[in-house]
DNA sequence: TGAGTGATTGACT
DNA sequence: GTCAATCACTCAT
């Protein structure tokens, strides 16, 4: 079953953590591409840290949109970053998603946000896309009937250079999908 | 119009 | 462990 916008409304830590365990699909030419999303960060509005820090610009004003839209933007002119949009239109916050776990039609490494990118072949074509319908959309975690139990740990987020020090990336336990050189 | 910045990765010392 | 690559966008001349 497809997320629906309204799962996307819920606050957005609470986004991340349940984001945990579902799956992302894309339906492409290739076919269909799915993975189990195992990492991922929040980004809050007046967070020093988001691009919506210094208001409403022209890369991020999907952010400022209304919540269950992708945004995905270039970083250090070679990496895209895949985040979704959460909270109601005006309030500029995401969930970036860091890392999945390949289940299917996926035969690339997605244990990075840039590596996930190129793997689902997203770019900023795909920039501000509806993920509440396809080719784009989350399943629930329960989509293949199984219900799993998994342990969510949360830590500071990872390579940003402002408010470091927060608890907002959140990832799997044990899930060796997970990014980061150090455990 | 030009310099500076960045939510990353992989290659190299 | 350090560092370059290289694009979109902002900010400052």
């Amino acid at each position: 079953m497809i997320l629906t916008r309204e799962f996307y409304l819920q606050k957005t830590e609470e986004v991340a953590k349940k984001l945990l365990g579902c799956y992302l699909m894309m339906e492409s030419p290739d076919g269909k591409k799915i993975g189990k999303i195992v990492e991922t960060e929040a980004y809050l509005a007046l967070d020093p840290a988001s691009h919506s820090y210094k208001g409403k610009n022209k890369r991020n004003s999907v952010m400022y949109g209304e919540a269950g839209y992708l945004y995905v933007y270039l970083i250090y002119g070679v990496h895209y970053c895949i985040n979704i949009v959460t909270a109601k239109k005006d309030t500029a916050e995401a969930v970036l998603i860091r890392a999945v776990e390949p289940i299917e039609n996926i035969n690339e490494p997605t244990n990075g946000p840039s590596k996930l990118a190129k793997a689902y072949g997203i770019t900023l074509e795909d920039n501000g896309v509806d993920i509440t319908k396809k080719p784009l959309c989350i399943l629930s975690n329960d989509h293949f009937g199984i219900q799993e139990n998994f342990k969510i740990i949360a830590t500071p987020r990872i390579g940003i250079t402002k408010a470091a020090n927060l608890n907002l990336r959140y990832y799997i336990k044990n899930n060796k999908f997970v990014s980061g050189k150090k455990v």
